[in-house]
DNA sequence: TATTGTGTTTTTGTCTGTCAAGATGAGAAC
DNA sequence: GTTCTCATCTTGACAGACAAAAACACAATA
């Protein structure tokens, strides 16, 4: 378990590094991504870059057109909604299926406390391990479909927080004391309860999430580049 | 609305295609998908037919390894498991919401009337508006992404089935039963019991399709072809 | 006989280069 | 100012080629 061997691909690795550099807000839906850019920036050939491309767009990381150049995806509070909603719906069932055998994983206490260490620090340092916190519990059921599902959800979500640089709309402590409360529910097998507040703390960071996207000049509303130089 | 305009890619439509056969029983995992077969018969390059394989890969119908030729996966009883699992967690939460509102979808009523209209025919014919029903009470909540993960574990489903000769496991008039059930609970506004109820009707088909998929000579146990000429 | 080693064949991974089709934007004509 | 046409950019798809890796068959050896 030492040495462990990286067999991955070319375009597995471009796919890689994309996805982080979008991920890390490196790259915005400001920015083209011509299948030539990418191929010439990591000097490889064209259907390789292609390749890569049309992965992340199977991830919906990217959008693109036919015959059009690839884009960050633009999510507004329309998608934010149904993000949110699709993770309720998925962990939601997941509190209520834990709670029968009272399972509590050992890895989302442990994201909890982090939680805390660092709520002194930047925002963005609670986003990881409050999205561990939440895909532990995932993973919990032991069901790689479902935990395939869900992180593909939690790469959206980030997708959308890289977008709102003022995270300040986190507030540390309660996230963390509702996370304890839902450890706890689970523990004394109240499914029930545990799936009604998990459902409030996902509705209202939906809420903080959706507004500070919508409240930025309008969602998804592009406006034409025309209008750009009055 | 008369004259809809096909305008899919080549790769696309030999993705569809395949997808198809596939799923009609056509192609089983005892054929390799050849790039360089799949292109001749399709008359397209190679890197087309690549690009198609992929797609399927990316779907989970079909698997690769490093340097191998592609082949329909093959599911085992653990994999029905999983699909079935992640199948109830998804619309046992359904069941809850739709009841919330007491909504019924019309196209799960007639789903669930043409299930009784084949009552007599093919095994078959059942999956088909089985599947329909299922599908359009998930499709009720509106949610884009919600629907397409259900779809893909729909596919995966209809990947075991072909698998599994004699359909004639399926007990007609009892899934007609239960669906019918379903819909008065969920118009009732009983959530818990649908949810309940959702369970063990998943629970049932589940069973069967893995006794019928690990009965027969061990799930992937694939023996080499060096025992095969004694 | 069983096992190991080698060499060949098959198949994929990737590159280079090319052409056609569609979309975008600029400029001309009215 | 509006509309039409055209040039340019980008992708879709093709052909051909080479390297790497896996699988298979076969011979050599203990």
């Amino acid at each position: 378990m030492t040495a462990r061997v990286t067999a991955t691909s070319i375009v597995d690795a471009i796919a890689n590094d994309l996805r982080t550099r979008i991920l890390e807000g490196e790259l915005t839906s400001a920015t083209a991504l011509t299948e030539t850019d990418m191929a010439a920036s990591y000097d490889v050939a064209r259907p390789t870059a292609k390749a890569a491309i049309e992965k992340l767009v199977a991830e919906g990381l990217l959008v693109r057109g036919a015959h059009k150049s690839a884009r960050v995806a633009e999510l507004g509070p329309d998608s934010v909604r149904d993000i949110y909603q699709a993770r309720a719906y998925l962990e939601s069932e997941v509190l209520r299926r834990l709670a029968l055998t009272c399972t509590v994983p050992e890895e989302a206490v442990q994201a909890n406390l982090d939680i805390a260490a660092v709520a002194g620090g930047s925002a963005l340092d609670v986003v990881e391990p409050d999205m561990r916190f939440h895909t532990s519990l995932i993973d919990a059921v032991g069901n790689e479909r479902i935990s395939r599902m869900y992180r593909s959800l939690v790469s959206e979500v980030r997708l959308c927080m890289v977008r709102v640089q003022s995270l300040n709309l986190l507030d540390t402590a309660l996230i963390q004391a509702e996370h304890q409360r839902l450890l706890e529910l689970i523990g004394e097998g109240d499914g029930a309860a545990a799936a009604e507040l998990l459902d409030e703390h996902l509705a209202r960071a939906r809420e903080r999430l959706a507004a500070a996207i919508g409240g930025e000049a309008g969602p998804e509303a592009h406006l034409p580049s025309s209008l750009h130089r009055v």
